[in-house]
RNA sequence: GGCCCGUUCGUCUAUCGGUUAGGACGCCAGGUUUUCAACCUGGAAAGACGAGUUCGAUUCUCGUACGGGCUGCCA
């Protein structure tokens, strides 16, 4: 426990927060903030030509759901370029980098020709060894000069130690031709000035590793300790991208999931604790490690995802919920709620949370208590009222008058009622709860009558008889 | 093509050589209930394949198959 831990999120601003994206964030989160550590965050946006301020907002409207707080600033690696320049001009001087001449058009000539050949397509620049001498006054690149015999084996906390030949290691490039820096380049200087110590992401950047260490090797830096975890694939398998299916977070939001339910499933997805399957956030800052992230790629379901949100709605507090809806419904650009209809809502919420799974599930529960008279009742409720008749509503509406109005009352009052008439209560149910909420599917009808009161649901009734 | 990684119920996973291979979601069947929802109980359901190491392999090694990733003056 010497150093600090300080993880970092480094998405590149091409698009929204992706699900894979959200998880390997929420592990870095995790990882740091379970530590008293660091997270930071990190705007990969060297390529301009890619990069959105758009999806950037996106990206961080994302984190900010999922409550993903980061420390400092954004940082943007673009505004870091001068000084990725003058790494690679350091490297350059040292004669650990040297000026490449190649064009673009010589290169991919070449790639074309390795490949119709079946051979490896690894570009070998005859520029590495050159005297400076001979150097023409054209542009130019600056590449890295790999190892090109031994090892370079990747500590990796998650794949174990994988070892790549050097002879595989291509001397990429760091400085393109207009001057501007490479990610390559970029992601390292940026993780050693910024002191992170754990990088953890996905192992599609496992490859990348190896080169990344000759660029640590040759400034002589600390490697950080790796951790690469698996891919997210989609319900077929498949990778999740942005072209297959794969949706942003905020899509998640806007449908209607719990974030503390969204975080416990991205935890679940790819990391264990033993047979834990529902827990608090605090249960996962404690016991997230990256011993306990898995290899194999994972696939996203939606099920799971909904009985997590659900388990999670129903431990919320009420409070807390009120104001998750209510941001829910912002994203999901549906009108607000109104003081009265808020009000109502953390009156039944008690009754309304254990049997949500989403918050629109929640919402449509709660109907009974947003919606005022005269209620329109909706086509499962219509018929559920159509099974009995008129009579009995109207000849029970009185005996509510006097009644006091509590649960055990009530339900006294109505089993007799029920009995009086040569029937159960369950008949009555039916009808009771379309008489009350216009739906089908709705709380208890004791707690609908406890929360509406009693000249409503009388109100209520009376309407339904006619 | 080359290199790297992976493979336990439909899905997410536990197991760190010896288990009736466990849990969760989903599914099916019952139950309870206010014919919904929620809840409870039970059930079906897995070690890709082939060798090897070992007294003993899901677990270790190798090969095959399948899946994924990387192979850019993208990140």
């Amino acid at each position: 426990m010497s150093n600090p831990v300080v993880t970092r999120f480094a998405p590149s601003p091409t698009g929204f927060l992706h699900i894979g994206g959200a998880r390997t964030a929420l592990f870095n989160w995790l990882y740091a903030r379970g530590r008293g550590g660091k997270f930071l965050l990190r705007i990969e946006d060297t390529d301009r030509e890619r990069s959105t301020p758009e999806a950037t907002a996106a990206i961080l409207q994302g984190m900010e759901w999922l409550g993903l707080d980061h420390d400092g600033d954004v940082i943007s690696q673009f505004d870091g370029a001068a000084r990725h320049a003058q790494v690679a001009h350091q490297l350059l001087g040292e004669r650990k980098a040297y000026k490449c001449f190649a064009t673009q058009d010589e290169i991919a000539a070449f790639r074309d020709q390795a490949k119709s050949e079946g051979k490896s397509t690894l570009y070998r620049s005859p520029w590495r060894d050159a005297e400076t001498a001979s150097h023409p006054d054209s542009p130019y690149v600056i590449r890295i000069k790999a190892p090109q015999s031994g090892v370079t084996i990747i500590n990796d906390q998650v794949q174990g130690d994988v070892t790549i030949r050097n002879e595989q290691l291509d001397d990429m490039i760091l400085l393109r031709s207009d001057g501007t820096p490479v990610y390559m380049l970029a992601v390292v200087v940026d993780d050693h000035d910024m002191g992170v110590t754990h990088v953890i992401r996905g192992d599609d950047h496992l490859n990348n590793a190896a080169r990344q260490m000759t660029i640590y090797q040759a400034m002589g830096w600390d490697v950080p300790v790796w951790a690469h975890i698996p891919l997210i694939h989609g319900p077929d398998g498949k990778k999740l991208s942005k072209r297959h299916g794969a949706l942003g977070a905020q899509e998640y939001q806007a449908m209607g999931y719990a974030a503390a339910g969204m975080r416990n499933y991205l935890a679940r997805l790819g990391w264990s604790h033993g047979d834990d399957e529902f827990f608090s956030d605090a249960q996962a800052l404690d016991w997230f490690d990256l011993d306990g992230i898995g290899k194999s790629p994972a696939r996203f379901d939606t099920k799971k995802l909904e009985n997590l949100s659900g388990q999670h709605i129903a431990a919320s507090d009420d409070a807390a919920l009120r104001h998750e809806i209510q941001a829910y419904l912002v994203s999901a650009q549906q009108p607000s709620l109104t003081d009265a209809q808020l009000e109502n809502l953390e009156k039944a919420m008690y009754c309304l949370k254990e049997r949500s799974r989403t918050f629109p599930d929640l919402l449509e529960k709660a109907q009974f208590a947003l919606v005022s008279r005269p209620i329109q009742p909706d086509q499962k409720a219509a018929k559920a009222l159509a099974t009995v008749s008129d009579g009995i509503l109207s000849e029970l509406t009185p005996q509510l008058q006097n009644v006091s109005w509590s649960r055990d009352d009530l339900e006294t009052l109505l089993n007799s009622f029920a009995e009086a008439h040569d029937t159960k209560f369950g008949k009555l149910a039916g009808p009771l709860r379309a008489a009350l909420a216009g739906r089908a599917v709705t709380p208890s009808v004791f707690d609908m009558m406890l929360i509406l009161g009693r000249d409503e649901t009388m109100a209520r009734l009376t309407d339904a008889a006619g």
